[in-house]
DNA sequence: CCCCAATTTGCACGCGCGTGCAAATATTTC
DNA sequence: GAAATATTTGCACGCGCGTGCAAATTGGGG
């Protein structure tokens, strides 16, 4: 019930239940090679001392952590918090802990690496957009990540594991439905360069639109996943245009630019979307529902690419994780 | 540079930098009583081979791991995430780390203590709301953490430090511009029940009304704080009001309540903000600043408090080390 | 160049548990 | 009920580093 001591360790319980250090453990361990009855007991002893095994020795001894580390960086995107909880929810679920790393600025990375490193975490996740190949190449070759797995992105790096949605499957069903529902002007609206080159979004969607119509479609990019900048960069382009030389639609990276384009279009410009022009997003933020946006956008089976991350850190293969998953059109009012 | 073998320890740098183990530990650790050349030496020997020390360790054998376990589940509130943002770039910034557990439901929170007690860490924080003070007693009472630490809510559990904002200065605060500004139907709209009782938000701003105006003010409250969740509670309630009968403001205990209250309003009840109802709100996410919301609000000082936290984490006392901070009234359109 | 104080380095022991095997029991078979 | 097999239990050693102190080294004054 109570414990006075400051820590009870298994040697105390093995006392009190009468049997061995080990068996204490042996206990603890979810199929051991332990007698119901012996078990029982241990437990008891255990429950009455407030005893629980200590994971940080349990990971010195075995080399195996059951933690990993989940960098991130982005957190103006609203679309982080989602993919935080469905991650931590599918990890917790099956026995794992997670460390959260926010890489605090672009130099920042390779420390946040080095952080998760001398934690000897099993894995290390990246789910942030301010890496580069060079720092990944940088972490690999000091072998001193068992599995450096890319989450939500697609990755050139062979040693790394990258479990994303095909972007490029989207993007075009993206591109077949803005053709298919009329649009003929779209402007493309992309996220930070770098990250943006991971995503091929753009351009699969210019080269959709090259060979549909032969004319590549305007495309502007904005230095942040943030609907508030998104807004400001979207304002200043508009404003350099001529009234019929909007755009019928506007084609978003993700969802964080397309709310930002949505709020600055009808406050700032007076418009109706999408009447006066369309907005289409991606990865359906929980506020892309809401009555006031209404957002169609590409929803990513979050979820199961969350099961299947858990599935690769129980693996023992170490090629060919890669995985690639497809979503779906969420059609909703705005384009 | 490179590493081959599996794993590099103190041992190895120590041969190649050809002095003893405990120096080369020594040379890792800030204010030690070590050379500058011999730490140099060995720091060179230990970029050669590629060593960083092991925290898991270093934590076993000195009892302090500089982690700590950050508990949360309510995801579908945008200002978690600007929490989780402001207290791991304290922590980080200050050398911890930080273990994220996602409490997957009520009946999760023993559990998810248990889980942090297991890698022994230095502190627990609590930004959920969904535990209560039954198991905070029963978690304290097993002696399993050194500190048990309540973020952005007061606790009246006396084994525990809250850093929390004034919340009864602020809502009379928030009280005090509505009278001014001249409304005098509020409604207030709550969270869900056990988590307002913490915030005591509800009954402060009842009562400022009780004592100026004589009544006591209409409340309904929402069993999570979920945008669309409030939409709905919100929908329900003035569905069957007259029209006469609605309030000229509706006060919220959190910005996810008000802009989901501004959605509906808007798009279900085609009213306007704030001419026919105000809303005003409280924390002041990102979006309560987009155009489409300009939502009057009170911010925290998230920023000082997640010092304050890493402070109480770096101190010796183990009383009187609860902090409720000030924070400001952010007015906007909205009310 | 010697002596004393200040600084730097080395070390025995322990942190709590896992691994793999050998010893001790329990269970089955005929 | 004895022998053979299956199950359960105990243990030596190691995981990589921290603590506190003793031994070794360095530097400066006379």
């Amino acid at each position: 019930m109570t414990g006075l001591n400051e820590s009870i360790t298994a040697d105390d319980v093995a006392r009190a239940a009468g049997v061995s250090r080990w068996t204490v453990n042996r206990a603890f361990k979810k199929d051991a090679s332990i007698s119901p009855k012996t078990r029982e007991k241990v437990m008891r002893a255990a429950e009455e001392l407030g005893y629980v095994p200590d994971l940080r020795a349990a990971a010195l001894a075995s080399d195996r952590s059951n933690l990993v580390a989940l960098l991130i960086d982005d957190f103006t995107n609203p679309h982080k918090l989602v993919m935080l909880e469905r991650l931590t929810r599918a990890l917790r679920s099956r026995g794992w802990d997670t460390l959260l790393v926010n890489t605090l600025n672009r130099e920042d990375t390779g420390p946040a690496l080095l952080n998760a490193s001398q934690r000897r975490v099993d894995a290390t996740i990246l789910i942030g957009i301010q890496f580069d190949d060079s720092v990944l190449a940088a972490a690999h070759s000091a072998r001193r990540f068992k599995k450096l797995i890319i989450f939500a992105r697609t990755s050139e790096n062979p040693n790394t594991i990258s479990i994303a949605v095909d972007d490029a499957a989207a993007t075009k069903e993206i591109a077949e439905y803005v053709m298919t529902r009329g649009y003929r002007r779209p402007l493309y609206l992309a996220g930070p360069r770098t990250v943006s080159a991971h995503l091929m979004r753009k351009e699969t969607f210019q080269e959709f639109w090259q060979t549909h119509f032969n004319v590549t479609p305007d495309t502007i990019s904005v230095e942040a996943y943030d609907p508030a900048l998104a807004g400001q960069t979207l304002t200043e382009e508009l404003s350099g245009r001529e009234r019929e030389a909007y755009p019928d639609i506007i084609v978003c990276e993700n969802d964080a630019l397309a709310i930002g384009c949505i709020d600055v279009l009808r406050h700032h410009f007076d418009l109706q979307v999408p009447r006066d022009i369309a907005v289409i997003g991606f990865d359906d933020v929980p506020q892309a529902g809401s009555p006031n946006y209404r957002l169609t956008t590409y929803r990513q089976p979050l979820t199961e690419m969350a099961n299947y991350l858990v599935d690769v850190l129980e693996s023992d293969e170490t090629t060919k994780l890669d995985k690639k998953f497809l979503g779906h059109l969420v059609t909703r009012e705005s384009a």
